[in-house]
RNA sequence: GCCGAUGUAGCUCAGUGGUAGAGCGCUUCCUUGGUAAGGAAGAGGUCACGAGUUCAAUCCUCGUCAUUGGCUCCA
């Protein structure tokens, strides 16, 4: 006998060899038709595989993650079942399951699958699954393994074979498909009731530019058909947030292929809201001891040659701008940190001058590849809220905490709660894509992390994400479409002082070098309104609304009692329109709705007797009766609160 | 940059090898209306751009550009 724990500390003796299975069957019947998986200690297993030792036993069912990610597994394996039923030949890469759903990258060889395929292969599998295929898993030697997709001529899962160590090689068969598999899987395909396949993409074998590109088929299954449709009008509901779709419903921002792609023209109404956002920041910061510069658009190729960006990325940028004079050049600048350091460099510094603080809200020029062109999280020229602190070594940290308040306070004034805290390190397999000494890399990754635990961020740090001369600390965001998007950002550089040879003097009238910290609260102004839009899904917070009151008279006898509650309204400092169109008043409510234009005021005979105004808000409906005065104070009290919610 | 899809009126979209349609928006007129769509008339398109096939191309073919779902990249 065998003891088992379950996850409320109660312990069950059972025959070794019981599967989660059987334990669950022991609870509850109900409970074994819906058990998908079983973490055992820490690993999670097939349901139907056997324990031989006593181990804590966790049941997972479509209501855990790690449940979830078993169904979608399977899922994936089914279709590549349907997939070789239907086009035999085809060779399989990898197909794990995803955050929502899974996909499964395919070598179709010939053949073109298209979205129509799709269609088909969804009905295959939906047949499959209905027959209750049993997942069976095996353990095989490295050589079976290899004489097996050998004999297949499945080249890609040789190559994922040969780099597995042998005795800990498994398959799993579904129907008649053999997959090279960790598992775990469900018991049978029985538990896939509604299948939908969401997309097909291209994807780099083994995510490498160098080698084949595969047709990635990307999918998602549920235990219950409802629940899909659930899934798929959720998706529809995100579209709607999109601030593709919104931005230009709103008239915030629109491209033109005249002036070129991912060059972004903001439209009065998204430069009003972007302004009011740049002064909200340059006043936190003008408190934070923030010194504003201002430097021009291009710089000479040197500049960058001496920082770095120029061999990083002077082949993959614009074309550098030549001159009359032989050999000159200038880039557009991709960065503002090298212009800052020559305005650090203009004139001899004292520790005592330290920390120095330059910002900039400056626009940057990067050839961003045309594939990776979207919306206004991703372009080609955009507007950093960028500062560089020069300071020294032990100023590090509290600068670091400072810019992290800044960051926190912007977040918490806009209502971002869902962000996450990235440290961003060096991949250490490729020391190459990195300028600077190992030393300084790791005093400065050090920094960061010491930053994140004494500031008690829960901060995942993930290798590879580096800036190349720096680790960085980001905070991201999802898009509607759950994309994560890079917002905020904190970088530690010991290694442009060194490039552009800043010193300050110490207190023992020797050179020194200070520290540079690059940190962006919104990171672009284009990508965090792309976000914000999105967050508050079109409906911005009345102080950033770039239009806060739509005044809607009753008819044109009120015409004139209109122009005078806007113009009181202008006065008090409220941004304000009328509505003046020959239409009823539930027309131009509902264009107002729409407009998510956030305060309506409806003027008629009543109010103008009482020198009033019906308010009704939007989205909540009529707030009754307010004077001219009471509106406006309460108004400005609310910008004032949103304002100051920090 | 790569793979796939898409590009028709300001917007959302339908459509056809014989040079085009709807709804909304816009303009004008009627209506002067109290909390989510009042009525009528009208204007508006080189069917992304360039080649090719054809008696004839918005439609078929090729190329370019842009958008888009991913991959790769992201100072």
């Amino acid at each position: 006998m065998i003891n088992i724990t379950l996850p409320d500390s109660s312990v069950r003796q059972y025959e070794a060899g019981v599967t989660a299975l059987d334990i669950a069957r022991s609870i509850s019947e109900g409970l074994a038709r819906n058990v998908l998986s079983a973490k055992i200690d820490d690993e999670v297993w097939d349901a139907t595989r056997a324990i031989r030792r006593d181990a804590r036993v966790q049941l997972l069912t479509w209501n855990d993650t790690e449940g979830k990610a078993t169904m979608w597994h399977s899922s994936a394996h089914l279709m590549a079942e349907a997939i070789e039923q239907l086009h035999p030949g085809v060779k399989f890469g990898i197909g794990p399951d995803i955050e929502n759903g899974f996909y499964y990258d395919i070598d179709p060889g010939e053949k073109v699958i298209t979205e129509a395929d799709l269609v088909e292969i969804e009905k295959k599998m939906l047949e499959l699954a209905k027959e209750k295929q049993v997942y069976q898993r095996t353990e095989v030697t490295k050589q079976e393994a290899l004489k097996h997709f050998t004999e297949k001529g499945d080249e890609y899962k040789l190559e994922l074979i040969s780099e597995l160590e042998d005795g800990t090689i498994t398959f799993y068969k579904s129907g008649t498909f053999t997959d090279l598999c960790r598992g775990p899987h469900l018991p049978d395909t029985g538990f896939i009731k509604a299948v939908k396949l969401t997309s097909i993409a291209g994807a780099y074998w083994r995510g490498d530019e160098k080698r084949k590109q595969l047709t990635r088929i990307y999918g998602i299954t549920f235990p219950k058909a409802k629940e899909l449709e659930d899934y798929l009008i959720l998706l529809e509901e995100a579209k709607k947030r999109d601030h593709r779709k919104l931005g230009k419903e709103l008239e915030l921002f629109t491209f033109s292929q005249k002036v070129g792609a991912g060059l972004p023209l903001w439209l009065p109404k998204g430069a009003e809201l972007r302004e009011r956002l740049e002064q909200y920041l340059k006043k936190v910061q003008k408190e934070a001891g923030y010194m504003p510069v201002i430097t021009p658009h291009i710089g000479n190729v040197n500049l960058y040659k001496t920082s770095g960006h120029f061999d990083k990325y002077g082949a993959d940028s614009f074309r550098p701008i030549t001159t009359p004079v032989e050999g000159e050049a200038f880039f557009l600048k991709p960065m503002n940190c090298p212009h800052h350091c020559e305005i650090f460099s203009s004139k001899p510094h004292s520790y005592k001058d330290l920390p120095i603080r330059y910002a900039e809200f400056g626009t940057v020029y990067r050839y961003e590849q045309s594939g990776e062109l979207h919306g206004l999280t991703r372009v080609r020229g955009f507007t950093q809220d960028d500062a560089h602190i020069f300071c020294t070594p032990d100023q590090i940290k509290s600068e670091f905490k400072a810019v992290i308040k800044i960051i926190m306070r912007i977040f918490k004034a806009l209502d971002f709660k869902d962000f996450i805290t990235q440290i961003s390190l060096r991949d250490p397999n490729q020391p190459e894509k990195y300028i600077g000494s190992t030393e300084n890399w790791e005093k400065a990754e050090n920094a960061i992390r010491e930053v994140a635990a004494e500031e008690g961020l829960n901060a995942i740090a993930v290798e590879g994400e580096a800036a190349f001369y720096g680790p960085k600390m980001d905070f991201m965001v999802r898009d509607a479409l759950g994309r994560k998007w890079q917002l905020g950002t904190i970088q530690v550089d010991y290694n442009l002082p060194e490039r552009f040879d800043l010193t300050y003097i110490g207190s023992d009238n020797e050179k020194h070098r200070p520290v540079m910290i690059h940190r962006a609260p919104f990171g672009s102004m284009e990508r965090f309104v792309a976000v914000l839009i999105e967050h508050c899904a079109g409906k911005f917070p009345l102080w950033l609304a770039p239009e806060q009151v739509i005044i809607l008279p009753i008819s044109e006898k009120y015409q004139n009692y209109a122009e005078k509650v806007s113009q009181f309204l202008k006065n008090s400092d409220i941004r304000a329109l009328i509505d003046d169109r020959s239409e009823k008043t539930g027309r131009k409510i509902r264009d107002a709705e729409l407009r998510k234009i956030p305060f309506m005021l409806v003027v008629g005979e009543k109010e103008e007797a009482e020198n009033a105004v019906s308010v009704r808000k939007q989205g909540s409906g009529d707030l009754g009766t307010f004077s001219l005065e009471a509106f406006a104070t309460m108004i400005n009290d609310e910008v004032k609160k949103l304002q100051e919610n920090v």
